[in-house]
DNA sequence: AATGAGCGT
């Protein structure tokens, strides 16, 4: 199951997501996408869960939620390739 | 190399 979550705090980092979702079921993998020219993190990241019920049961309760002081958005991922409405962004 | 909705080096 993969998980997005976004309007995290740019010192949120993949070990500050994978403790978040290890609270409520089993992790396979927590990443935050960071920018490639200054390192930082672009305010969202993505969870792998291997059990579905427990991602959905972490997405109930972290959505929504706070994490490193800021109130954070949870959803299920989409596939990657399917933003055609992705612009050029600004 | 900043920012604050949005979907990945």
């Amino acid at each position: 199951m993969n998980i997005f979550a976004a309007k995290l705090n740019y010192d949120t980092t993949d070990e500050t997501l994978q403790a978040a979702f290890e609270e409520f079921g089993e992790v396979d993998s927590a990443k935050v996408i960071m920018d490639k020219f200054t390192g930082r993190s672009k305010g969202f990241g993505f969870v792998e869960m291997s059990n579905d019920a427990e991602a959905r049961n972490a997405i109930n309760a972290l959505n929504d939620s706070e994490l490193d002081g800021r109130t954070i958005v949870v959803k299920v991922a989409e596939p990657k390739g399917d933003r055609p409405q992705r612009r050029e962004r600004y």
